[in-house]
DNA sequence: CGCTGCGTTGAGCTTCTTCAACGATCGTGG
DNA sequence: CCACGATCGTTGAAGAAGCTCAACGCAGCG
């Protein structure tokens, strides 16, 4: 069965045993969504948590106005939505699937008996908290401390080392997105990559970014003026 | 000792065993601070986690012109710096005492034992970090979706609720720190309260601030105009 | 008594958002 | 296959929010 195989490459379950895998997989079920699908609002009471199976789902918030914040995406293998199991509450955020998208579900109950038993699991899922805790860290930081300009010119150094450090990088998301996650909106990151290509920074081709200056770049990522 | 009388009022070792509580106690090691003292800096190598005792520290990002934001500050009871150990990397932001403070240090290692073999602290420990996650998200979504105005309305609320739900708030930290943790500069802090005081909503009197008008402030805190 | 840190106020300016219009692209249905 | 609408991205002009720089009052403390 291809869901086990897709469990075991999971690095939140990696360490687990035979039996546990077993375990695991009884307590799962399977949900797909569409594109732009909501997987839960702010507020929803948590039963459980989730991991990607295929696709990419975005956690965010809303202001009234209907400003959108981005705090994170996630794709195949990266659980979401673990914290709300560790506090009995509602979900801090929204969930949506930027692309149709499979998911397991991990009811709460079920994962904390296991957890109890299983201390390597524990070990893992404190080490996802932590990771995220951490990135969260990083885009309060961006959002207090850096202008615009930074947080473009950090995002594709960013992108950059995720995609082997190459110099031609690809958007998995498109610019609105992208907008919503460095705390901007369209209009300024198209001002913005713009004036980065004018400048010889960069070149931009749609979803395709070629970094000409990286040198430029990173100082732009730590503070310096445009 | 009196020490062991601390160990047991911390919330994250609740549920230990008295074995358990001497084990940790074991382990501890107890550290002073002077007002403005460096705990660490950021990127420091992270050995262990710390708990404060007596005090207030903050923990805080700085940028290359200086510019700090803080990301929490900590009292009594509080653990700070956990994410460091289940990440096995540097600190990745900076802490200070803010007032003369005394803390107990848990090295990494020993407490990974003791996490290990007791599910409760696990879970005590995994329900921390989801709240500090929650209260990250808060503050990404307070920095990017609300106008100053809003977060200072929303602070003083929530110190309202701390404080027993009373009118009549304490500042516990100074206005400059307090800007910082708003995500804004003393100037526009002493701007916005004055506009509060002027339009009937608050009175400010140094460190003590009068809720005048609870409806508007929410408003306020909601994303209304001022 | 002077010094230093903290808070306040004013003036000017930078950055970003808002509002509006427009072109391009893509998926869909005729 | 083309036409259509919807979404997305870009560009311009104007405005608002907050920051920078500078000066000053005030309190606490050596």
């Amino acid at each position: 069965m291809e869901l086990m195989s897709f469990l075991k490459q999971v690095p939140l379950f990696a360490g687990l045993s035979p039996e546990q895998y077993d375990e695991l997989a009884m307590i799962i079920t399977l949900q797909d969504y569409g594109r732009g699908q909501t997987i839960f609002a702010e507020g929803d009471e948590g039963t459980g948590f989730y991991v990607v199976r295929e696709g990419l789902v975005k956690i965010y918030k809303l202001s009234l106005e209907g400003k959108e914040q981005i705090l994170h995406i996630f794709g195949p293998g990266e659980p979401f939505a673990e914290a709300a199991v560790f506090m009995g509450s509602s979900f801090p955020a929204h969930a949506m699937a930027l692309e149709k998208s499979r998911t397991i579900f991990i009811p709460r109950r079920a994962f904390i008996e296991l957890i109890k038993g299983n201390p390597a699991l524990a070990m893992n899922m404190l080490a996802t908290l932590s990771l995220r805790l951490k990135k969260f860290a990083h885009l309060i930081e961006d959002l207090s401390l850096k202008e615009v300009p930074g947080r473009v010119a950090a995002h594709l150094l960013y992108l950059s080392t995720q995609q082997g450090d190459s110099d031609t990088v690809k958007l998995n998301i498109g610019k609105a997105q992208l907008a919503s996650l460095l705390g901007t909106i369209p209009e300024t990151l198209s001002r913005i990559l713009s004036k980065l290509a004018k400048q010889g920074l960069i070149s931009s081709e749609g979803t395709q970014i070629t970094i000409l200056d990286r040198d430029g770049l990173e100082d732009l990522a730590m503070g310096e003026k445009l």
